[in-house]
DNA sequence: GTGGGATCTGGAGCGCGCTCCAGGTCAAGC
DNA sequence: GCTTGACCTGGAGCGCGCTCCAGATCCCAC
């Protein structure tokens, strides 16, 4: 008996990943995704290693890595275990380019707070003429 | 002596606001920015006020908010005083925004650095083939 | 007054990342 | 068997935010 890998439909697929339908099929035509294996009638039929990647793929993106890159990412896990040290130094690349980005949403982030903080102002000094009763 | 306003030329705005040329002409035609006031020969002369917005844009802009957006936020600045409680709205629905993006930002980030992790740790096991000498 | 660089206008084009569509096939319930 | 809905393929279309282009004008230095 051996042990039975689970398989998912797209619309299942759909709801565990977070990704479109079209978005599924247009990663798989692009080469993000490997060539899902398919039932008898054609029908996708993803596995859990794809849902797997299809998790990678989601944080990846997610930081906003563009889909390029995610293309080299997905060029080396096919090439196989020597390429970790690449995959690696693409990963810490990326975690740094989010790190920035990150910082710069911050440092945005408290000029607009600024610009809040006087717009509260504003709005304390003349209500004088606003009202009217 | 009246007091001068400061006036730029195009190329110093570029500089000094970080936006393109095309781009800054770009938001003048949708109407993200008032018309520019112009010298004898019709070349734009940017003011201190209008370097103001643009900064005000390019924190906007920069942490996200769609164009449409920022239209309706400057139409309410063209509206008058009275439009303040409003702004303020707009703004703190965008730092809310702005905030959530950041929540899912670090969330995918602690992601991505498990896998960064992983695959040190894959690394360290696994040169044990690879150095041959 | 002439050359060369900055600027002008209106409109077309583009890069990214999907998203939608038409026309057909597959599969499960009645 | 038939209906109905999920799924298939290849290719076109789209929304966003710029970016580029052509052809003309302006302005400053020499």
């Amino acid at each position: 008996m051996g042990v039975m890998t689970e398989t998912y439909s797209p619309a299942q697929t759909v709801e565990m990943s977070g990704f479109s339908l079209d978005t599924l099929r247009y990663y798989e035509r692009i080469g993000l995704i490997e060539p899902v294996r398919r039932a008898a009638g054609g029908h996708r039929r993803y596995s859990d290693d794809d849902l797997g990647w299809l998790d990678m793929l989601r944080c990846l993106r997610g930081t906003g890595m563009p889909i390029a890159q995610m293309h080299t990412f997905a060029e080396l896990v096919r090439d196989g275990d020597d390429t970790i040290a690449d995959r690696l130094a693409l990963l810490e690349e990326h975690d740094a380019n989010v790190e920035a980005e990150m910082t710069r949403l911050i440092e945005l982030q408290r000029k607009v707070r600024d610009k809040i903080a006087y717009y509260r102002g504003a709005l304390a000094e003349l209500p004088v003429e606003c009202v009217r009763d």
